[in-house]
DNA sequence: TATTAGCACTCATTTATCTTTAGTGCTAAC
DNA sequence: GTTAGCACTAAAGATAAATGAGTGCTAATA
């Protein structure tokens, strides 16, 4: 059977409806709101064929009816009206652009904030760093009479810095040569290349300094931190605000997974296509644990990191408004991208 | 009225039941799981007297009794028993000591997650550092050829950087040129001393560097940075499996008071003792929010930096545990930082 | 004199039953 | 093809009765 102008109409009267009152929506309800034109017995007619195209489901008889995983899905892809956005919401979210020196990391989860204060929904966001990170300079630096200062600087501008307690006094001189001789050792290594094996290996060029190891440690720290991928979770709590959730053993479970990382990367690592908007709805979720929500979501690169930043809502999730926030955001974060290739050229 | 032993017994048995189960005790429960050469009378007599004298509560008659924040209180000043520590907690707490080198922030970070873990109530702390912190030095460093990486180092040993974007090259002799002038006008300065005018009469030193308001703007932004309280919050989650929030809306409400920042620096704000573990009960709260809630907290001082780091958990809380762990982790502390002065002497 | 058994009483909780309500599907008429 | 009408369904709400965990008090007991 077709979708009918006529049904898809109906269709979605009744996403509208359940997404703002989250019970399931009868033909009458359908008749007075939305189409007044037909009578509820018309509408049921209606309701019953798209239950059997499988668009709509019934918890139960004599309750109305609910979307279902496909439902969304048509009314999502079958272009569904744009959520037009405020000025003021604009403005509120070019505020997170405002520093766009910023570091990209606290672009993200600025922008995460943003998203979830606005949506109501929670916003997640992974970030890591490109793979071929290289050292572009490290730096040892007296602090005090006991303390000096470990720095390494990479060559996507993040820096690494750790004190170190020393045994004696080093002063400036001795600082600079240990400097030169890190430097000659390690500058232009890709951070991945940062072994204890090769760190042993250069040990011996630095004999009379100390608290070569507590550097090295350092060292292989930072390298691990800088490949490491991050995870920004914002508004979780929000959740809690959804009738979905008002069991609080439910909505723990799901704020526990919200807050993991290994489920979270699960959740986010799927863009098909890079750079572009996806929706994923209920069941079509690659994690159990997320078979009631849905989630916007956009891979981004930005400033030498990238990742994905996502919207996680219930199943009756406001797509229009989620998507368009996300895109309004997405089309601010290619701007200051092209903004930046351009002063490079 | 006095305190028979009798009596405090028999208080203890309730607050030792009631922490447990959540559920008003009666008198037989009472009989037959603590003082069995008593029949129920006898302890229904004592639990009246009880009552009266404010430690203990009723909910309604024909429920048993709870104790009240009073009863608590004494529960908690007359030496409660201790908790004993298993040799698998202590070695998992010194697991957050291992590098000991850390920052003084992604410690207390650590010790926060492996508090509320233990427990399974909610660890909060914040983090200031010294008001008094100076510039060490400033530095300017060409990352490639159209970006130069700016950085603040303090005499805490603290470093804050920023990428800036350039319009021409900038190369290593112009950077050293930039960075000898950025420290011969501000290094020894305090952080706090950075202000908008200061920076504008020092403007006229860097004639044909184009970027020193971008300059300018990270200093200032970085001295905000380093001025402003850090708050870490962790397990928050754990609210979620006490009975006490089985309500959704209780439980958001208090999430949101634990997760704002304002609220949580005015709950930890009260250390009448400096570095004494303190203990919080109920009402004895400075704020309304919390009135449900007790809390275990402890200044610190750890490099540089220094706060109070506590533990929140409904008002049936386990003491004993709570302030064990607690105490362990500040001996831990304690011996961290005598390590370090005695490295420095 | 302190303890305890016994008992009437209270009130939240549970269970059962009935009622209401919001919805359906089907049939027959328009 | 549309709709009015009606019997039917199942959840939710209301009411009432039964249950049970606890109390306080009194009088008997050690």
């Amino acid at each position: 059977m077709q979708l009918s102008d006529r049904k898809r109409k109906i269709l979605q009267a009744i996403i509208h409806d359940y997404i703002e009152t989250a019970e399931p929506v009868g033909s009458r309800t359908i008749c007075k709101n939305h189409i007044s034109d037909l009578s509820p017995a018309t509408i049921r007619n209606e309701m019953a064929d798209l239950e059997e195209m499988g668009y709509l489901e019934q918890p139960h008889t004599s309750a109305g009816r609910i979307p279902s995983d496909l439902g969304y899905r048509v009314f999502v892809d079958s272009g569904l009206e744009r959520y037009r956005l405020t000025i003021k919401e604009m403005l509120q979210m070019q505020e997170a652009f405002k520093h766009k020196m910023r570091e990209a990391n606290s672009i993200m989860s600025e922008i995460s904030s943003i998203l979830s204060q606005m949506t109501n929904y929670t916003a997640v966001a992974t970030s890591k760093r490109a793979s071929n990170i290289k050292i572009q300079s490290l730096q040892v630096m007296p602090i005090d009479a006991r303390r000096i200062l470990a720095m390494m600087i990479t060559n996507d501008g993040g820096v690494k810095n750790q004190l170190i307690v020393t045994h004696k006094e080093i002063d400036g001189v001795r600082a600079s040569e240990i400097t030169a001789v890190l430097n000659s050792c390690f500058a232009g290594m890709t951070v991945s290349d940062i072994t204890p094996e090769k760190l042993a290996e250069a040990g011996a060029r630095f004999r009379g300094f100390a608290e070569i190891d507590d550097v090295f440690e350092f060292m292989l720290k930072s390298a691990a931190e800088i490949e490491k991928q991050e995870i920004i979770v914002d508004g979780s709590i929000n959740m809690l605000s959804f009738p979905e959730y008002s069991d609080v053993n439910k909505a723990k479970r799901i704020l526990e997974y919200i807050n993991d990382k290994k489920s979270l990367n699960m959740l986010l690592q799927s863009p098909k296509r890079e750079n572009e908007i996806e929706v994923i709805i209920g069941n079509e979720n690659p994690l159990d644990e997320f078979k009631d929500c849905s989630i916007i979501m956009c891979s981004y690169n930005l400033g030498g990191r990238s990742g994905s930043i996502g919207l996680v809502g219930p199943r009756r999730m406001n797509y229009s408004k989620a998507i368009s926030m996300m895109e309004y955001l997405k089309n601010e974060l290619d701007n200051i991208i092209s903004e930046r290739t351009d002063e490079d050229e």
